[in-house]
RNA sequence: GGGCUAGUAGCUCAGUUGGCUAGAGCGCACCCCUGAUAAGGGUGAGGUCGGAGGUUCGAGCCCUCCCUGGCCCA
């Protein structure tokens, strides 16, 4: 056969023809698609569209206004994304109003650094408080606005469709007073309350630190084992029923020597059993359990038990301090254990939190003697007076070693909390602070906030993943009261007054008076304006609940406090300052964030919402855990194994990033590697090129229409049941049914495999490789191919809408290629819903094993290729029917076997018969059994033949 | 140290209330097609189910301990 005869045939064929590239080129086309949309304005089209339709109220937690986004922000965002996007397509009306998180900490931090980097700190001293505060503030609000305008852009990269022309901030005067709104609310119902009590201490930043802001990380300390002598050495002998010619100690354990000048009691356990005992010469006291332990640990070479008593017989005796002129008492504590230590336990109320509260219980000073920049004040010894704690470990160690009361120390490293900023240590330090009480009773009710957000989470919120639940609720149980004071210049002030004798007047009317001012000229108000001006709309004669001294107060007497709000403060009320005052919804449907902020985020919104409207502000939290490196490890710079968000955007574009996403079992840490991202391009090309196999083929083809009664469509009512088209509508009806229960219960993974399985298998290798011949060769007009092409045009416009939320940018390309004869902007798959699909006819019940005939066909077929059988085309498949099943599908069986044809027989096995010497039509390449040689020499099936014309 | 969570083929994951020779996709190997072509199709080889005990007729699934990660806390 000529080279030319072949040419020829080829250009009677209805062969694939389409716009849509088989290679996306994302990075180029997705800045297109974005432009598209924007010039459409894409999201206030969809939100005008759903004004009426049932609402899902969805609410995004605000990143951090610091640095780029990262691979957390990546999984974050575009699994937000899908679900506002699934939700729409569902019907439903669903804002997405991105927030971010622009005071606190690390951003005050990065500016300082920067200002002592240039100097400019030097001059800044030199001003006024207001001034120098409002200085700094300045920029700080311009670090973050800069970074929240990156992030946008990175956000939008992502394709994410949200309102991006009204986002929220933190730090807009709006947000900040409807943050104070609920402050107030709070401290009308007495949730909140001063006090002086250890907190988290960062020296190096001079504030008090809240749990999310430290790290742990290993430390060197010192580990002292010190005798403190007994005050009244008769009381002492009486106890333990001996006789004593000197006065024991009792020896305590410690690994912060620095806390020792602040000591002002021993805990023991009541019910443990104390031994007082010899050890080289020395009389001392240790729980008689940890006698040999803490002995041997110090070498002792002789050690010797006088007596034993319990512990209630040792509380109530007193003992001298060893370097301080005071004597204190041995007092119970239920947190004393024999893990460690020797039984008693140093406490001071005013540097460790079980501390405090024996303190608060014995009736003990709350006493710190450490400043804020971490050295001792005038009330400690001499000796270490103005001295850095971190320089009097080894001091008071060495006094201690000289003075004859050190018994052992060593040094040891332990993980111990550090500023998560300056990565020092941190410290506890009793300081006066700003609580909201998590036990105390609200005025409006008689449950305390621990009660409420116990019961929310048990009974009201739906934790996805289940274990979420235990996780917060093992939190709640345990929280500590929340300090909501930090000593900073970045962020929201508490806005209270003191006066000359240091009374504060902060009560619910003061605060919603600043809240005032504060809406209406920001948060700076409070550096800016005097506090006359700032309490202008305040009457203190009218506030029952303002302090007898401010009756009659003029205002101007009084000077502003300068704590500001935990930043979690101010991002926990986001439901009240974004959702409430924008209307937008409450309760909130869902909060989907990183599983950190069970503690974080959700229960920072969750308190507040609770004591102010007796309600949880979301129903269902979904979580996701961290990206982690290839290996499982977590990823970090110094390590070097992070992923650039912009380089991954760059190398495979944003929807090839959102198939990775939508991929990933997020339920738990996700792996990531550039390799995976590959894989992601890979397979995002195969459901691309399914699409563009669909496309190519109803290129010639006409739907009919509400518009277009003259379409091509074939009536699929009339569809035979046991015909492939049939077979793939019913597995289309089953994707879309699967894929919709999917996207609804956030199983984002399973949708993905579905659709990828779908294309891959179910059209890629079955229903394509299939119905090729008659799109290809049967005349272009035939019934059987407009049927097919019908089928077509229904599954692309099916798979682009269920693809839609995932690859935004490929979807629509392809929803547009499917109604290309409309303008560019009329038609756009996220303006659409997912169809509501459904079978016209009932399948065939044989289909079952018609797929298993084909699996034995196919491994027949292999076989065969030992005969010389390469091309299927080259075989007839015999098939076995003994009850004539298969005959009923005789009309597409070979063309899903791939082969020139088959016959039925009715008993035996499968078989293969070889072609290869058959008549073969020159167009269609098939040895059937009609291939005649026809008028121009050329031989040609009859379909061909009728075909040509 | 504590709470929660994970560890199944090279990689990413499925494996219902414990029950036949542990599945899928990717990758890999071999082959076919060249009229989806920087595409498409077929077949196949890969697993001590983190480790060690235990319960059971029977365990990847239940219990105990241990190892290695992750998040949160101390």
């Amino acid at each position: 056969m000529p080279e030319t005869t072949k040419t020829n045939y080829k250009k009677t064929l209805n062969l694939p023809k389409t716009d849509f590239p088989m290679r996306a080129n994302l990075t180029q086309n997705e800045s297109k698609s974005l432009k598209r949309w924007h010039k459409m304005k894409l999201y206030e089209q969809v939100q005008a569209n759903r004004q009426d339709a049932e609402p899902f109220v969805f609410h995004d937690g605000p990143p951090y206004a610091n640095g780029l986004m990262h691979t957390g922000h990546l999984l974050n965002k575009v699994l937000k994304d899908l679900v506002v996007r699934t939700r729409i397509m569902s019907g439903k009306r669903c804002d997405y109003v991105p927030g971010w998180d622009c005071h606190g900490l690390p951003i005050e931090h990065m500016v300082m650094a920067g200002l002592v980097e240039s100097g400019k700190i030097k001059k800044l001293n030199d001003l006024s408080e207001d001034h120098r505060r409002m200085a700094i503030r300045r920029e700080c609000a311009k670090s973050a606005a800069k970074f929240q305008k990156l992030q946008t852009e990175q956000m939008k990269r992502l394709l994410t469709l949200a309102d991006y022309e009204h986002p929220y901030l933190t730090m807009t005067p709006d947000y900040e007073k409807a943050v104070l709104e609920v402050f107030a609310e709070l401290v009308e119902q007495d949730l909140v309350y001063r006090d002086l009590k250890p907190v988290h201490w960062s020296i190096a930043n001079e504030t008090a630190l809240a749990e999310a802001e430290l790290e742990y990380e290993d430390k060197e300390d010192t580990s002292v084992y010190v005798d403190f002598e007994f005050a009244d050495r008769e009381k002492v002998a009486k106890v333990f029923g001996v006789e004593l010619d000197q006065t024991p100690s009792l020896m305590i354990w410690t690994t912060t020597p620095w806390t020792l000048p602040a000591n002002l009691a021993i805990a023991v356990h009541e019910r443990f059993r104390y031994s007082l005992v010899k050890v080289d010469g020395n009389l001392t006291v240790l729980a008689s359990d940890l006698v040999e332990a803490v002995t041997s640990k110090a070498n002792a070479d002789s050690v010797e038990k006088i007596a034993e008593t319990g512990g209630r017989d040792l509380i109530g005796l007193q003992y001298q301090h060893p370097f301080c002129d005071r004597v204190s008492p041995v007092v119970q504590a239920d947190y004393v254990t024999l893990e460690d230590g020797t039984g008693l336990v140093h406490t001071a109320p005013g540097h460790g939190s079980d501390d405090y509260q024996t303190g608060l219980r014995e009736g003990l000073d709350i006493y710190c003697p450490v400043q804020g920049d971490g050295t001792y004040d005038d009330t400690v010894p001499q000796w270490i007076k103005g001295m850095s704690i971190w320089d009097a470990n080894q001091k008071i160690t060495e006094h201690l070693r000289s003075s004859g009361h050190l018994f052992y120390d060593h040094k040891f490293t332990h993980s111990y909390p550090h500023d998560w900023r300056s990565k020092t240590p941190v410290i506890f330090r009793a300081t006066e602070q700003w609580f909201i009480g998590v036990d105390r009773s609200g005025s409006k009710s008689n449950k305390s906030l621990r009660d409420m957000a116990i019961n929310a989470a048990e009974n009201e919120i739906k934790f996805i993943p289940q274990w979420g639940q235990k996780r917060m609720l093992g939190m709640l149980e345990s929280r500590p009261d929340w300090c909501i004071s930090r000593q900073r210049s970045w962020g929201l002030p508490i806005p209270a007054f003191i006066n000359e004798d240091g009374e504060v007047l902060l009560t619910a009317q003061s605060v919603l008076a600043v809240a005032k001012v504060i809406g209406e000229k920001g948060s700076d108000a409070w550096f800016t304006e005097e506090p006359a001006t700032l309490l202008a709309d305040y009457d203190a004669a009218n506030d029952p609940k303002a302090p007898d001294w401010a009756r009659n107060l003029n205002y101007s007497q009084l000077k502003k406090a300068y704590d500001i709000f935990d930043v979690w403060f101010e991002s926990g009320s986001s439901w009240n300052a974004v959702m409430r005052q924008r209307e937008l919804g409450f309760p909130i449907d869902l909060y989907l964030e990183g599983s950190d902020q069970h503690r974080g985020w959700f229960q920072t919104s969750l308190l507040p919402s609770l004591g102010v409207t007796g309600h949880s502000p979301f129903k269902t939290v979904v979580t996701h855990g961290f990206t982690v490196d290839k290996d499982g490890k977590k990823m970090s710079k110094s390590v070097g194994n992070t992923i650039d968000v912009e380089d991954l955007l760059k190398a495979h574009g944003a929807d090839v990033c959102r198939w990775w996403v939508s991929s990933a079992a997020y339920e738990n840490d996700i792996k990531m590697d550039v390799a995976f991202f590959d894989q992601a391009g890979e397979s995002y090309r195969k459901v691309r090129n399914t699409l563009r196999f669909l496309l190519s083929n109803i290129n010639d083809f006409q739907p009919t229409t509400a518009e277009c009664s003259d379409g091509m469509c074939e009536d699929l009512q009339a569809i035979s049941p046991s015909s492939i088209d049939a077979y793939i509508l019913g597995e289309a009806e089953k994707l879309q049914r699967q894929v919709l229960e999917y996207y609804e219960t956030y199983e984002f993974r399973k949708a993905h495999i579905a659709i990828y399985d779908f294309c891959n298998d179910t059209l890629s290798a079955f229903y394509c490789a299939a119905v090729k011949d008659r799109l290809y060769c049967d005349r272009a007009d035939s019934a059987r191919r407009r049927q097919t092409q019908t089928v077509m045009w229904d599954l692309v416009d099916l798979l682009s809408r269920l693809l839609a939320p995932i690859l935004p940018h490929s979807a629509d390309e392809a929803f547009k290629c499917l109604h290309k004869s409309q303008a560019d902007d009329e038609s756009c798959v996220h303006l659409e819903q997912f169809l509501d699909f459904k079978m016209p006819i009932q399948l065939d019940e044989a289909w079952a094993s018609v797929l298993e005939v084909r699996e034995k066909a196919l491994k027949a077929l292999e076989e065969a290729k030992a005969r010389g059988i390469d091309n299927p085309l080259d075989a007839e498949i015999v098939l076995v029917d003994s009850d004539g099943t298969l005959k009923r599908f005789v009309a597409d069986l070979a063309d899903m076997l791939g082969v020139s044809r088959i016959k039925f027989v009715e008993t035996g096995e499968i078989s293969v018969n070889d072609l290869r010497q058959e008549a073969k039509c020159d167009r269609c390449w098939q040895a059937v059994v009609d291939v005649k040689q026809r008028a121009d020499s050329a031989a040609l099936c009859d379909r061909c033949a009728e075909a040509i014309g």
